[in-house]
DNA sequence: TATTTATTGTTGCAATTGCAACTATAATCA
DNA sequence: TGATTATAGTTGCAATTGCAACAATAAATA
């Protein structure tokens, strides 16, 4: 079919490029790194009896949202998780009245997900915890122009592809 | 009890400093970039009908250590797993005799793991997927210096403590 | 408008994970 | 030596996740 074409933009279906060793070591690292980080994070969060980080990550994107809270979706779209667990996930928060889910006018599938005083009030008492967590596993590990370097260098692995 | 020590190294557990805006941002980007690959090496593997990553990182542990291999905490400690899951990982990788459990002579308690034929072909054919999917979420987006900086930040934090 | 297709979110089920309890052996120590 | 404590690994159970099927609504199209 395309077999014979010689254009470049072809050619880079066949070109297979392994990783370099450079590449493959940065990618082992970036894993071990997020691995332990969690670990140690969750251990903290855990010692003082609080909830998974997830909780966090959805509870402070409400809080961003304020009153007009969140569609589901745009919650998954923010930190990354799939449908069919976020909407368990809301209802354990909803279970603890951390969350509400509110009829969404503008479409009648979903629903708003807005955050409660509650769910303000455990973020609160949860950062503390967390922050310093980060501060100790993370942010004393490098100076602060380390820190914007390594920023840098993950944005520019999260850009789009800009292959069309 | 301690509460009227003025050491600096008794005054750290009171500062319960909270990470600068730097460091949350970069910590945020590497969650988010983290999970992003994984979701991309995820899908591709999948696409190809390969088992899920863990299976390749185990595989590929014992692979080094050929006819040695591994006692079971080892594995643990290299890829950052806990015991009680890596157990039941091993036991589904023997399942499909990719791995084999050998008595261990010097420790009457474990046992040594060790890949087999079939795990070496699986790891084989992994790799290419594997390998090129890295190289496109990965390795394209920088340079060879740029992952070189890349790891050196991520050792720098994976660091071991040098506080006593 | 009627029909088809896509999106949003939920649910059932199987697989995986986390936690605690347990067995077996090794290491320590009185 | 005998008793105690630590380590390696397994297992049961509950919670979480992934996957596929589904219902409800919206958007696109004929």
């Amino acid at each position: 079919m395309w077999l014979h074409l010689q254009l470049p933009t072809v050619n880079l279906l066949f070109m297979k490029k392994s990783p370099s060793k450079t590449t493959i070591q940065a990618w082992v690292l970036l894993h071990r790194v997020h691995r332990k980080l969690l670990e140690q994070v969750g251990l903290s969060l855990k010692k003082n009896e609080l909830p998974p980080l997830d909780w966090y990550d959805v509870l402070l994107e409400l809080h961003r949202e304020g009153d007009t809270g969140l569609r589901q979706y745009e919650i998954g779209e923010r930190i990354l998780l799939n449908k069919h667990n976020l909407s368990r996930l809301i209802d354990r928060l909803e279970k603890q009245h951390l969350v509400r889910r509110d009829a969404c006018e503008e479409d009648g599938r979903g629903n708003r997900i807005k955050i409660t005083e509650e769910g303000e009030e455990l973020l609160k008492k949860i950062w503390p915890v967390y922050g310093q967590s980060i501060e100790k596993e993370f942010g004393e590990k490098l100076t602060k122009n380390e820190c914007s370097e390594l920023s840098h260098l993950l944005e520019k692995v999260l850009d789009q592809d800009e292959s069309a």
